[in-house]
RNA sequence: GGAGUUGUGGUGUAGGGGUUAACACGCCGGCCUGUCAAGCCGGAGAUCGCGAGUUCAAAUCUCGUCAACUCCGCCA
């Protein structure tokens, strides 16, 4: 196959934009063969670019001399045509195309790129192997479904800027090359060479820096930003993600809240044409943990965690009085409806509780009598309808009981109630459900390490009626597990989407909070004294939210894993099936970063 | 670090001790002047992820290992 060169010919059109309008035009097009359909005597091509496929149509009877090309054309070649554009044939119309009324008769050609026979087929969807899409990233990214995302990715950064530059918040960057900055993930590091046996760290988040941006009086700071940490990755982890951080002085949780909600309903109406309205749902962290189990609720199903532990207390049931006496709680869920789940089904849900491990899940059925199964018996009538009272039990409900520790079985109550939402195929009360969890305690025991460790980030304002636990640790009021920030996250569907706080910006407060979690003031200088410093000349009050647009933008377009919207992730080794990242490198690169590489023999790469 | 699922032509699957390793799509060739997931005919293409072991015989059973995915740990 003869490949040309382009030359002069440019285009005059995109593959999406011909109208029954442009019918006798004279008209130039560049694109790729999504697909070719020869009946000998004429040929169809789907000519493909991002905006969309045009027919266009060979025919010996016109252009006989160029008939061969055409034969010759098969997927993904690029092409340039020059041809009229034509209405198609009484009744050959496709509906299905926008540019479906018109074809485009060639009568020049220029075959620009030919193209191998493809490992995956990019003109339909394909459901082979993830590793197999990865591998051969830069045809899966010729798909409809990846174009989509990403149109749309780009999209919704337009709006997020616009959004913020419209309010007068500015874009300020923030190095990525920096010092290892105190959230509580692995930093990636990166030697030096010219301070070698020095690291630069890659930033987790620009947190230190836009808390400066705010102490240099850039009370409205913003950024579109990648945060990297090392840890390991699940469908919604990459060692590398996209943040939309922002900062601001002089605020209130209110104005954080209302900002967000705004860019919210902003880009779900300019994304999606969907109406969300704000204001979201709000809920204390100890609201969140009772009701839900879990931090991040997915609020679109409609039940509750319900705490039974004083309905319960005096019973005859020795396995619960057991878990009260030890200073457990009885919590359970009411499914509707649940009653008429078979046995096998209730012992599978049995069975989910136990693997999550949790020691059962107790159940009773409710019915126009009463509560009915094997364990009814130990709980005298007023105890029945305590049960039918606290759960708000209508009859065809089942009643379910996890018995525990509070720690224990939250996170047990918050799988078993998802997974309740699924096996009963819940309807969702909203397709999106936002909220936001506030309060988040600052400090929580570590028994491990014995000691008080930071349970958001250490940057965070603790509640003005909580200062009492936190200022004087010879005070009978001194409680660390008191102390409760103003921190919040955004969470959508259950999906924990940003977290944010009002920051300390007074470096005496500061220096408390680092005594609880035992960073003295010399360790505190040595690691962030320039934020410190800074602080002393003035620093106003603020604080800010950091969104993972990646999940975001993974909810947006449907899809369940963040692979999807990002367009080279990483698989779950950190590797990249594309480009072979990470690789080893030249002893002299080595070398001249000072680095020397000691790992075990068997361990290492193979360079071939 | 741990648990689970998966691994068979280019892609997706079937086959679960002895098969010529089957099917669909794709690919190559031929036919075909109105298709749009075109159609019809023919063909090529696989040492069944890798390595040991059991067996007369392994894609199939066992063990190990690698990779991908999901989850736990970890990630405020």
């Amino acid at each position: 196959m003869q490949v040309v060169p382009q030359g002069d010919w440019k285009r005059t059109h995109n593959c999406g934009e011909l109208r029954e309008g442009n019918v006798g035009a004279k008209v130039c097009l560049m694109g790729w063969v999504n697909r070719y359909r020869d009946h000998g005597g004429v040929i169809f091509i789907d000519l493909r670019d991002r905006y969309g496929l045009t027919q266009i149509v060979f025919d010996p009877s016109d252009y006989p001399d160029i008939f061969d090309i055409g034969d010759s054309l098969r997927n993904e070649y690029v092409i340039a045509i020059k041809g009229n554009v034509r209405n198609r044939p009484e009744g050959m119309a496709n509906p299905k195309l926008p540019t479906g009324m018109i074809e485009v008769l060639v009568g020049e050609v220029k075959v620009l790129n030919v193209c191998k026979s493809l490992p995956i087929a990019v003109n339909e969807e394909g459901d082979e192997d993830e590793r197999v899409r990865l591998r051969y990233r830069f045809l899966d990214l010729r798909r409809e479904r990846m174009q989509k995302n990403l149109i749309f990715r780009s999209k919704m950064n337009k709006v997020v800027r616009d959004y913020f530059s419209g309010k007068d918040f500015l874009e300020i960057e923030t190095p990525v090359l920096t010092k290892s900055t105190p959230e509580g993930a692995r930093d990636f590091l990166v030697p030096s060479r010219l301070s070698k046996g020095s690291f630069y760290a890659l930033p987790q988040s620009p947190q230190l820096f836009k808390q400066i941006l705010m102490a240099c009086c850039y009370d409205k700071y913003f950024q579109v930003v990648k945060a990297y940490r090392d840890e390991d990755l699940r469908a919604d982890r990459q060692p590398e993600h996209t943040q939309i951080d922002l900062e601001m002085s002089f605020p209130d949780e209110e104005d954080i809240f209302s900002l967000i909600e705004e860019l919210m309903k902003k880009m779900f109406k300019e994304g999606l044409d969907i109406d969300i309205e704000p204001p979201f749902r709000r809920m204390t962290y100890e609201e969140a943990m009772l009701k839900y189990g879990c931090d991040k609720p997915d609020l679109r199903y409609d039940l509750e965690v319900t705490d039974v532990t004083e309905v319960v207390r005096g019973s005859d049931f020795k396995v619960f009085e057991k878990v009260i006496a030890s200073g457990g709680r009885i919590r359970g869920i009411r499914v509707p409806g649940g009653a008429a789940m078979t046995r096998k089904k209730i012992d599978d849900l049995i069975t989910y509780s136990q693997k999550l491990g949790s020691t059962g899940l107790a159940w009773m059925k409710v019915n126009e009598e009463g509560l009915q199964s094997n364990i009814v018996k130990f709980f005298n009538k007023e105890k029945q309808q305590g049960f039918i009272r606290e759960f708000g039990a209508q009859p065809g409900d089942l009643l379910t009981f996890v018995a525990g520790r509070a720690a224990d079985i939250c996170p047990i109550l918050a799988a078993v109630r998802l997974e309740i939402a699924r096996r009963m195929e819940m309807k969702p009360l909203e397709e999106f459900a936002f909220a936001w969890v506030t309060d988040f305690p600052l400090f929580e025991w570590d028994p491990t390490e014995k000691r008080w460790a930071p349970m958001h980030h250490i940057f965070s304002m603790p509640r003005d009626r909580d200062m009492k636990h936190l200022v004087d640790p010879d005070s009978d009021d001194y409680d660390p597990a008191k102390v409760y920030g103003r921190l919040y996250d955004l969470v959508l569907n259950g999906v924990e989407l940003g977290s944010g706080s009002i920051r300390i910006h007074n470096t005496g407060l500061q220096q408390k909070v680092f005594d609880v979690i035992g960073i003295d003031e010399e360790t505190a200088q040595e690691r962030f004294g320039f934020l410190l410093e800074a602080f002393q000349y003035g620093a106003p009050p603020h604080g800010g939210i950091a969104l993972g647009l990646d999940r975001l933008l993974a909810i947006m377009c449907g899809e369940s894993s963040i692979r999807e919207v990002i367009p080279f992730p990483k698989t779950s080794t950190g590797t990249c099936l594309m480009t072979g990242a990470p690789s080893t490198v030249d002893k002299a690169a080595l070398r001249e970063v000072g680095v020397k590489v000691n790992i075990p023999q068997e361990k290492q790469v193979d360079e071939t």
